[in-house]
DNA sequence: GAATGATATTGTCCAGGACAAAGATTTGAC
DNA sequence: GTCAAATCTTTGTCCTGGACAATATCATTC
């Protein structure tokens, strides 16, 4: 979603004319606040609520207005929220906090200097650099290390630089339309293997990172297969339809760690008794990793690194 | 957060009960009705009880349901609204009506036997074969015709066909990903002319379609220009700082047709106002279109058509 | 014919209650 | 000890109905 969130009235134009007493420029309303945390209006006035926190002021016809240090401590919360953490727990707490949770648990030692290097030509806006760093490093250790190796430490660094601050929201869109533009191009390069799987690659609805799914798109066709993207968010009877319609062999699905866990798992058994049995039923993501019991004739991919070698054995397979 | 959708959709349950009409599983919940059709929750439930519909039946715990014809009701309301009629006088149309203002207004007789061929292959799922439709077409008729006399009409024809119910979601995906598929690769492989202006492509907030600026982008490169994409919903302080960490030449500007006029020439005119001198603010979409009075220091580019000229115009005005 | 103002239409926001769904924890069985 | 079912807590979504801001449309004036 946007999250789909129809606001026709735009309140971009609106933040500018309320009268706050702070600065009202910079003030957002409760539908800019759910765009750009991605927290639902009822969830906003909920916390409100609960927690005592987010604690708006009001504008002059009492309508919730959020200064942008809330904002950007929303923001926050949401990112740890991603990776599990739940709100009774950190909602209370304050940014140093938050920002003390955050950094235990990425790993940022871990960071290569490559990294770092991509890190600096974003925060510099050097986009042909970056963009001949990318190509550099896809030529030098081929896609799939590439995707593995570069592609996914530095969009989770780039998410925890934004979360921390450190980037504006523009450069991170910078980075994904780059990565988006350069993937996709090595994608459309790639060779089709005949004897390789045909596989469907989507997500169930709410799932919006479609970077995610580029990559696991990237790294298939890798191994020879042949792709179907259709994009996110799509309903459980499409994928069925598609499927048969495609005559896809494989059909991938992708999970945020935002998805609700219980959900991924009966949505996913429920799609496998809908699925002939024919057809290989896979999903990946965050939030897959962390369902301990597997569902039966589903393949649980728990990391990328994965990939290949379930192509190949799907290949001994046939 | 994402919404969470509360359909547990059991399709298994679909195949072994041929009874469609009070098919549980395909009755839709209120938030997924906002996912499908892009009404949100609260203008639902407006029209409910404005003008009597929507007119969803209730679950035992006396929730919204939303029954598939409904629902297929509110997305051709929709798409008229996207084409500038108002709610008021089409919510109480029924289906044959609302079906008849909309092929009044979409010149069908004007789609070309070329496009005919191409929904052709989407209907029946024949994706290389359309991915080969398309780079012939675009090498014969270079990318500006091809985005222009194939890509535009294509995409308006594939929109109609989905309203009438002739493509399913999955379908319009399909065709999506294709087309982004072969306009990232041609933009990709563009020559830059370094006398050509570098322009920073993105929407305000709340603009989702990407398609739209991705034809934009295609057309600049065409003429030599730098593109920098910011993709979709970027606040506009965002906008400002981005152009001028990018030294952009010019920002450009994408909105639907389902953006409201005022804000668009509001946003408009703030951005305007805090932008350099230096920079040119270009605006384009189907809300443009609408806007009678021209906004100072504002391009309004009203068809695509127009696009390579204006590039020219800059050009000659160095 | 373009600006101005009045009127009608349409969407968003609010409050606070209710309760379903997801997660955590305990209990019971093997 | 491990798994599974049952229970409790937390958390998000949905509900109603009122208020009113934002927008479109129409009438009037210059």
């Amino acid at each position: 979603m946007d999250k789909v969130v129809p606001t026709p009235q735009d309140p971009a134009a609106r933040e500018s004319t309320k009268d706050a007493s702070a600065d009202p420029v910079v003030m957002l309303s409760i539908s800019a606040v759910e765009r750009d945390t991605g927290l639902s209006k009822d969830v906003l006035r909920m916390w409100e609520r609960r927690y005592g926190f987010p604690q708006p002021l009001r504008d002059r016809h009492g309508e919730r207005i959020y200064p942008p240090d809330q904002v950007a401590r929303l923001r926050s919360i949401r990112r740890l929220m991603d990776r599990g953490h739940r709100p009774g727990k950190i909602v209370g707490l304050d940014p140093a906090a938050l920002e003390a949770l955050g950094t235990a648990q990425s790993n940022r030692s871990e960071s290569a200097a490559d990294i770092d290097d991509a890190l600096e030509l974003i925060g510099s806006h050097h986009l042909p650099e970056l963009r001949q760093l990318f190509n550099q490093r896809l030529i030098r250790q081929g896609l799939q290390r590439f995707v593995l190796d570069t592609v996914v430490p530095l969009t989770t660094a780039v998410g925890d630089a934004w979360m921390r601050g450190e980037f504006a929201v523009f450069e991170e869109h910078l980075y994904t339309e780059q990565v988006q533009g350069v993937l996709r191009n090595a994608i459309a390069t790639a060779q089709v293997n005949s004897k390789a799987p045909r596989v469907l690659l989507t997500s169930f609805p709410n799932e919006l990172h479609s970077l995610g799914l580029l990559m696991v798109e990237a790294l298939l066709v890798c191994e020879g297969a042949t792709t179907i993207p259709l994009g996110t968010e799509t309903p459980a009877s499409e994928i069925v339809r598609a499927a048969q319609a495609q005559r896809a062999d494989i059909v991938a699905l992708s999970f945020s760690a935002a998805f609700p866990e219980r959900q991924a798992a009966l949505g996913l058994k429920t799609l496998r008794a809908s699925l002939p049995d024919a057809i290989d039923l896979w999903a990946g993501g965050a939030c897959v990793r962390r369902i301990r019991k597997g569902i039966d004739g589903v393949t649980q991919v728990r990391s990328l690194d994965q990939l290949a070698g379930l192509v190949a054995d799907w290949r001994r397979a046939r």
